[in-house]
DNA sequence: TTGCAAACGCGAAACGTTTCGTATACCTGA
DNA sequence: TCAGGTATACGAAACGTTTCGCGTTTGCAA
């Protein structure tokens, strides 16, 4: 491969000229510049990356780390982020945590081998000790998505949670539904806790006791959704609507529902936060609380590319985007459903 | 951040011999192992990975350039990627094309400048055109996934696409149809070329006359799928069966067939060509013909790391994986199908 | 004409590794 | 005892850049 050394020879000027061509980091005449650029395209000239970066000591690599790049949500969250690094010159590498711990610390001993200069992360776990753990690998700029990590002096960027809890439950009080049970999320990961909390607040608001029989199992799982849906469904009492906390749960409740042979919305009225593209042809459509997740990750890489470029210390400061109703077909008001009997 | 040099000072040795231990490149002595090691944890040393590829010219970096990693497929294969690469100690960075030259271009270029040692391509052209830019652009080992490009000396793993299509169409043939409708994929892209060829044999074995007014543009995109079936479905003599060449397309299918109150699979019955996760909680359940995506994937970057690290020339060989049907219940037998008024 | 600043270009050091030729110490067999 | 081999450790060069301190040239004012 060409290096810098064979452009200085054809353009017939130092080693450092080149240099300052490319990096417009110092005043060259016109026809120098002129010069090194033809003998730069004459010969296919790109600067070897890691050169540069170990004399510089800046790398133009960033890392997203996020728990599964099959999930919808982040592989949208993944394209923003890919797409804007491109642009900024940056090369990004995506990884899945699977959320699980030794992963992500294989992955950040990776990053910090290529001296990443940044990172995005979309933590698995909220609590002080995962936050202990990751302040300790990490030594570079950092933005937190989608959730947080108490006591890392990261910027946050996410999605106003407790909002979005509050906004589905409003929706499906006021369509009549009293018994809405809810898939819960996970131990430490405030996400959930937020959603969880938003209708919980929303139920009390509205006088309506919290009853701990309609929290069903979800950890973010799709099929542990599926089995608290299954239990629940066949039990008395049956709720009049689910509220999962995420998609990936709602995908769970849905196949559930169809396994027993409950309609939705006829005999069980469901809906969930945050939208993705397939959800329009899910049958029925669902209604959904929807985040701007393309905002958020536009935010998120945006906020990164400043803290690397300007050197300025992370303010440790929230984002917090608004959720929006979208109304479809998965809720029907309580008084107009089916009196189907208990399978 | 800490050097070689201040493991070696720590641990009274070289730098010369810190590196033998790391490599295990060198016979050191058990003892001095051990002391080495020891500074290396103390210190919290972790080797600088420009400084490391650019002295040895080799990269520890991977490059896997797919279409769109919000399509379910792709983010499939870039999990199984990413985990093997990190396994085999690369780092793998994904980027998107959305099938655009100049993107792609770009992508090429910083792969190029970050001197990745490989590269696993799923390429959105096939014509001898495009091989030619991509060898121009191109100079490390590479694997051809899904599809491939003329004229590429490169590995090949892929589907055997014209099954695939064989054995679909076969299905509904045998299912009774006769009328099958087919979306088709895109010029210069053998994937589609090859499923619809699996399509009209199929038709032929059968003494069916293909008829091109089945043939829906599909273009391997949803929208363009979705006005396909619209427009077609609206004029007389319907099929009574429509073959998705792909996941996305089946839903811009499913989708139309939807706003036009059309039922699948009493009034129109519905397959594709490879499964998704989703697939299993669409209503209907599609039936389908899927592709191997894990081991498929998981085959181009073993070929890869294997060629990387041999150094070996590539055969150019084709390695071939055989779909499976997954009989579901988008599909009924032509003489069962509701005898719907055209609407 | 002279002096000085600005503009431009140069050479060499340094970034953190790997690699290779060489040096040292020890052991073996004659 | 000594030559020669083996095992181990060392030092320095090199990878392709950026950066910085110096020269040289040029333009302009006095």
């Amino acid at each position: 491969m060409a290096t810098i050394k064979d452009v200085a020879k054809r353009a017939g000027v130092a080693i450092s000229t080149v240099s300052a061509v490319i990096n417009r980091s110092a005043p060259v005449s016109e026809d120098t510049i002129a010069r090194v650029e033809l003998a730069i395209a004459e010969i296919g000239y790109t600067p070897h990356g890691a050169a540069q970066s170990l004399r510089s000591g800046r790398s133009r690599m960033i890392g997203l780390i996020l728990p599964d790049i099959t999930n919808p949500h982040f592989a949208n969250v993944a394209r923003v982020v890919e797409s804007a690094s491109l642009d900024a010159g940056y090369m990004a590498a995506v990884y899945s945590t699977s959320e699980d711990y030794d992963r992500e610390r294989q992955i950040l001993k990776m990053m910090r081998a290529h001296r990443v200069a940044g990172l995005i992360i979309i933590p698995t776990r909220s609590d002080a000790e995962h936050g202990a753990q990751l302040r300790a690998e990490i030594h570079v700029p950092t933005v937190l998505l989608d959730s947080f990590v108490e006591g890392l002096p990261y910027d946050v960027v996410k999605l106003d949670n407790l909002m979005a809890g509050r906004i589905a439950t409003e929706y499906l009080i006021g369509m009549g539904h009293r018994r809405i049970a809810v898939t819960t999320g996970r131990d430490n990961i405030t996400t959930g806790e937020d959603r969880l909390a938003g209708y919980l607040e929303a139920l009390a608001a509205h006088r309506i006791a919290a009853d701990r029989d309609l929290f069903l199992p979800g950890r973010f799982d799709r099929d542990v959704a599926y089995r608290g849906t299954l239990e629940r469904m066949r039990r008395p009492d049956r709720p009049t609507a689910i509220f999962a906390l995420s998609n990936m749960m709602m995908l769970g409740v849905l196949n559930a529902l169809r396994d027993l042979g409950l309609r939705v919305p006829q005999d069980v009225s469901v809906m969930s936060i945050d939208d993705f593209d397939f959800a329009k042809i899910l049958n029925p459509p669902p209604t959904v609380v929807a985040a701007p997740i393309a905002e958020m990750a536009q935010r998120a890489i945006d906020t990164l590319l400043i803290e690397i470029e300007t050197g300025k210390r992370p303010t440790g400061h929230y984002t917090l985007f608004k959720p929006t109703l979208i109304v479809r077909e998965s809720v029907m008001p309580a008084s107009e459903m089916a009196l189907a009997p208990a399978p």
